[in-house]
DNA sequence: TTGTATGCGTTATCAG
DNA sequence: CTGATAACGCATACAA
């Protein structure tokens, strides 16, 4: 017993009819005699009729799913964005394709490339820490295929861009290290080809500007895959302990970043926020937990992915080329807790 | 400039010959001649042409992508399996496409039916801890349409099925405990509707038979969204705290009870292993992290995830049914740290 | 009110 | 070696 479903062309068969008649019939056209839309309505409910949408698909020329590009789900910042577009993808009927480039570009392509040639109907990409080439995408996106970036930006390309106000994010959190007490204040930086890397570089430094404080290039460091890999937080702590003169705060600006800098602060058995302060970027819900007192910045996630994916399929459903983009800027929170309080030491 | 795809027919106008013609040269097809095929060949390559999968789907019967039905992806354990389900799909040129329960029936049902009209030809079940009726996959089981378990696996259905030894993980966790000094040792248990509660809490009780301790009913505590809802666990310690004769160590079967657990005894500024002993199942790499010396229980996923995705594509590409179903049984690790070694304290 | 014919992009089966 | 045609499931313009 093989896996057949029924069409409408068998419905039709089993009826009598033409096929265009129950075809009109299932969508309730006007032309149809009530009877005869009783009869087949009924036929297909009993039969478990379920219209094909390859068909469809094929002569809409779309096929209602749009795919997503992250480097990784296991990332409580991405997998709460997913949630808010999967929420808002199937409030409008459309399925989601979801693939991660694990930080590697050339990942990246074969996604896309896969993506785009699985007929999707929009893209919804936060790119890897990788990138530099963006031919694989502005490719699409000359040819008038709709793409929305979040997150992770890409200034080279015109389309709509939904962001957390990192330059803020990253102002408010070293300001607040600032005011703790804290006098050298390192910069633990993802990937230096990001957006998210140059925005939040940018609070910070504006930050130690602001208060009067020395910039020191050395206090700043980059893992090129943000964090993702254990070994380049290491590499990097590493270096900063070692200077003549030691930061005495950190400031992780991402997820991973704050989580491995937390790791290999307790596998050293430096105390935070004894032996040095500590302020990160981190979705996760179990930061408390993680380190009792830790300040972080909280990105509103889910609503980000809510904004993308109504922005994605505005794109896909407007019929003529959207002109103004727009560019949606979201406000991070700044979550106290005592830690990076120098002063209740 | 509207996105417009280049289809055969464009080729083969452009080049003057027909639609049979360029498919064939582009399949390299033996009955072509070389010039043909050079001159096909390099106007698809320099037209950028890309065969439409869906018009592809329609024709063959089949999408090339397969379904997964997960609770959250937000947890260690199955975005490990996702990975693992990944990498093998990508392997074979399958496509993936995730859709999260939420620990929702309500919700697995939608996912499973609009899943299943959207003509993917194989899906991944793990269970929502709510589900109890199967009659949304026992209806697509009975047509054929293939479908493997993994972790939450369902008896009432004769297909291939993946789990850990939940049976073992749970016995030699107890073992520990109960090796280390403790002797009123509580569980906290998934959803009673779960096969992997029930095996995990058969290894529970075999444990404490083995070892002649006494199995008292009130140490056994459900959370019946797994987890998931801190107040669920919080509510559930809270039972188990109130106890006459509390209980000494807590197995936390599942990684979401193993996290809410020690969030909830560390709000409630209760010490582990000092005031009381815990052991949880878990697959979070942060673990460490979270309670330095927190024993636990670590599954395979990834290659839980690669087996299952195997055998759902043999299932599919295998033309008659394959009668013997396979239930492939991996093995757990146990990670001892020092928490639960009672004698060191 | 219902039926017939066509097309979406592709491949397979014929016929040249 | 190449071309015409049908078919996959559906919707719709056009006929009746």
């Amino acid at each position: 017993m093989k896996f057949e479903a029924v069409t409408i062309k068998d419905i039709a068969k089993a009826l009598g009819l033409s096929t265009s008649t129950v075809s009109r019939a299932l969508r309730d056209s006007y032309e149809i005699s009530p009877e005869t839309k009783k009869i087949v309505l009924e036929y297909a409910q009993n039969n478990n009729y379920r219209p094909n949408p390859i068909a469809l698909s094929l002569k809409e020329k779309r096929s209602r799913s749009i795919g997503i590009i992250v480097c990784e789900i296991a990332n409580s910042f991405f997998s709460q964005i997913i949630n808010g577009i999967e929420s808002i993808a199937y409030d409008k009927g459309y399925n989601v394709i979801i693939s991660q480039s694990h930080e590697s570009y050339d990942r990246e392509v074969i996604n896309v490339q896969y993506l785009a040639s699985r007929s999707i109907d929009g893209l919804l990409v936060s790119v890897s820490s990788e990138t530099q080439d963006l031919e694989h995408l502005k490719n699409l996106h000359e040819r008038g295929f709709p793409i929305v970036f979040f997150d992770r930006i890409v200034e080279e390309m015109e389309t709509h861009k939904v962001i957390v106000d990192n330059f803020k994010g990253a102002y408010d959190a070293t300001e607040h290290l600032i005011k703790s007490g804290y006098k050298h204040i390192a910069a633990l930086a993802g990937s230096e080809f990001l957006s998210i890397t140059k925005e939040r570089l940018g609070g910070y430094r504006k930050a130690l500007e602001d208060h009067n404080m020395e910039y020191n290039e050395a206090y700043t460091k980059h893992c090129l895959h943000g964090g993702m890999l254990y070994d380049e937080v290491e590499h990097a702590l590493n270096d900063l302990l070692e200077l003549k003169i030691k930061p005495d705060a950190i400031i992780a600006s991402a997820d991973k970043l704050t989580t491995n800098c937390l790791s290999y602060l307790k596998k050293r058995k430096i105390k935070v926020p004894d032996e040095i302060g500590l302020i990160g970027f981190s979705n996760l819900d179990l930061t408390e937990l993680l380190s009792p007192s830790l300040s972080v910045v909280r990105q509103p996630a889910f609503e980000m992915g809510e904004i993308s994916t109504e922005l994605l399929i505005q794109l896909i459903e407007s019929k003529r080329p959207i002109r103004d983009f727009e560019r949606r800027i979201l406000p991070p929170e700044l979550l106290i807790r005592e830690s990076t309080d120098k002063n209740a030491k």
